[in-house]
RNA sequence: GGGGGUGUAGCUUAGUGGAUAGAGCAGCGGUUUUCUAAACCGAAGGUCGUGGGUUCGACUCCCACCUCCCCCA
């Protein structure tokens, strides 16, 4: 028989189809296999209980009869009933040692996990940051999270597309046209400074418009001009989106990050005609005070709160344009599923985007679209107040990761003062930018968390330098060793001591956390599932020696330790986090 | 005013209706002639914001109230 990768998965199904040909079950009942404490095996089905209880049996009976119907077979699979009707599954030390066997790297992993989302195609949009500024600290979460996302949706058999969805269009550059025409800034010069620079000029002019009526007039005048294609205008646009892209990869660069698709919201400019028409023409539309709105009458709040698709001067808004971004994504990649990557604060403009797409498909009899609303907390200073600095600006992405670098390759210095330069520099580097990455996915993605240097860089707790240690120490083994990871396992014998069987037992879970990470799109999941893995692992490098004189413990242990850095720096890649072979 | 989020140990936090609420930090006590001690082991620390309710079983679901954050007018 061929081992489950899923292997709570796997039970459900057999506990669900040994149940339905048993006299005491019926349709209500679902067996509910989940992992449980180690103290009470590795897994539990927990839906005896209120099954029992709703068709008046004895739980304990009835656990009884489906456990005397289910013929596990024994040499893999030991149960027995607990409680008051809970049935407690273990694992012998011979499935541990087939599943282990079959699922020995990477490519093995992914083939178990890629039929969960086999055949979505899922339209992921995340960082979307505006041109002419720069990236900081705000736009962090929405593009370490989407990467995760979608590299966990990739991994398990998705068709992702990666779509940057740039904000190139708004109302900002009438004023900052205006600003670079008034100090004659050239921007066919070399600005090594640029973005920093066009932020001055659009803080001087935002300051004038508001000192000064007449420049308030003149900066309309040249949003009206770039909106109607006037030649110069339209020409400095591009040049500043051009080289505000060029600023955005670098970042991107660093965090390792990459699109299938980056379009501006300017791409759909033309696009909003098709919207407004067919919104009206399936009545989805009414005229509001002026305006072109979408009600919901169904929902409590959006009964009366309008989805403004026109505002009463005409213009669009971003309502509008995530509209065709909608019908774009649906025709263009004929997504079955859209993703947008965002903080909280937006979660009414979605669910309302959500309810309009849903019904403008139907209505079109467009083929049907899941959207997605992934929503982020906010990051807070010390202070617990929204991080700044202590101008009151927030903290751009590039002094971020340059202090986190510099603060993690002091620490490589001290700690790993035989490594060469470059070595120090580039374990700087990953455990810089990895530390920064960890720290924001390892917690609930919808609560605010408190950012602090000392504790995301720390080598205790839940951090990338602990993981990354772990790895650190795995590659040690191997290299000491004169092996690869997969190789000295032949002579492997049964997994014996207490530790060796607790790494087997987290090491088969991995299944049960993907599954788990991905239900809700919160990397967390897999980040906590991570940190018990390498904190089982460093129990287990402490208490057992790998390399050792008889050959049958060393090799089974340098089986664990092969899967275990397998499933480490998968998790990692995961979680978009570089990982390492010494630091 | 309406809505959303949040509240768990001194601090930062995890927790899928399931058994005795888990971690990490800080503080306390141990472990190294042994594969990286950036580690490991142990003890201590909790009326899960408050009050009701549903349930065989509630940090988890429902209702009310309170705190802080945010969104919409």
């Amino acid at each position: 028989m061929a081992v489950a990768f899923h292997i709570a998965q796997f039970l459900e199904d057999h506990f669900q189809k040994v149940a339905s040909s048993l006299e005491g079950f019926g349709d209500g009942f679902t067996a509910d296999v989940r992992p449980t404490e180690p103290r009470f095996g590795v897994f539990q089905a927990n839906g005896v209980l209120p099954y029992a209880k709703k068709t008046k049996q004895n739980p304990r009976a009835l656990a009884q009869t489906l456990l005397d119907a289910l013929q596990l077979p024994t040499d893999h699979f030991t149960a027995e009933i607990a409680g008051p009707g809970f049935i407690n599954i273990n694992l012998t030390p011979a499935f541990y040692a087939d599943w282990l066997k079959t699922f020995k790297d990477e490519a093995a992993l992914q083939q178990g996990a890629s039929h969960i989302d086999e055949g979505l195609n899922v339209v992921v949009d995340y960082s979307s940051p505006n041109t002419a500024k720069q990236m900081h600290v705000g736009h962090l979460r929405s593009m370490v999270i989407g990467e995760a996302i979608q590299r966990l949706l990739r991994f398990c058999g998705a068709n992702v597309t990666r779509d940057n969805h740039i904000g190139d269009w708004g109302t900002q550059f009438g004023i900052l046209i205006m600003a670079i025409k008034d100090a004659g800034y050239n921007l066919d010069e070399e600005h090594p400074n640029l973005l920093e620079e066009l932020e001055a000029l659009y803080k001087a002019g935002t300051q004038k418009t508001k000192d000064d009526p007449a420049a308030l007039e003149q900066a309309r005048n040249e949003l009206v001009k770039l909106q109607q294609g006037d030649a110069e205008n339209m020409q400095l646009w591009e040049k500043i989106n051009s080289l505000s892209y060029e600023a955005f990869e670098s970042i991107y660069k660093l965090f390792n990050v990459a699109f299938d698709c980056v379009l501006g919201e300017s791409f759909y400019r033309d696009k909003v005609d098709r919207i407004y028409k067919e919104l009206e023409e399936t009545k989805l539309s009414e005229e509001s005070q002026g305006a072109l709105v979408v009600f919901h009458p169904e929902h409590p709040r959006f009964a009366k709160q309008p989805f403004i698709i026109r505002k009463s001067d005409g213009a669009t808004n971003y309502a509008t344009t995530d509209l065709a971004t909608a019908l774009h994504r649906l025709e263009a990649f004929e997504a079955n599923e859209m993703i947008n990557v965002t903080d909280g604060r937006q979660q009414d403009h979605f669910e309302q985007l959500r309810l309009t797409v849903e019904k403008w498909f139907a209505a079109k009899g467009y083929k049907p679209c899941k959207l997605r609303h992934v929503w982020f907390g906010t990051i807070l200073g010390e202070d617990g107040k929204a991080i700044k600095t202590r101008s009151g600006e927030p903290i751009k992405l590039k002094e971020l990761v340059s202090e986190a670098v510099e603060r993690a390759y002091k620490v490589v210095a001290e700690k790993s003062p035989e490594l060469t330069e470059d070595e120090k520099r580039e374990i700087a580097e990953k455990v810089g930018i990895g530390a920064v990455r960890y720290a924001d996915l390892s917690q609930n993605r919808t609560s605010d968390y408190t950012f602090s240097w000392e504790k995301m860089l720390s080598f205790d707790g839940n951090t990338a330098p602990y993981l990354l240690y772990a790895t650190a120490r795995l590659h040690a083994i191997f290299r000491k060793a004169g092996l690869k990871p997969g190789e000295g396992e032949d002579a492997a014998t049964s997994f014996e001591t207490e530790t060796e069987l607790a790494l087997a037992r987290k090491l088969v879970l991995f299944p049960s956390v993907l599954e788990l990470t991905l239900e809700d799109l919160r990397p967390h999941f897999l980040c906590t599932y991570l940190f018990e893995l390498s904190g089982i692992f460093s129990s287990f490098y402490n208490a057992d020696k790998v390399v050792t004189e008889d050959p049958g413990t060393q090799a089974r242990r340098l089986m664990l330790c092969a899967r275990t850095l397998n499933t480490l720096e998968t998790g990692l890649k995961l979680l978009g986090i570089e990982t390492l072979e010494r630091m």
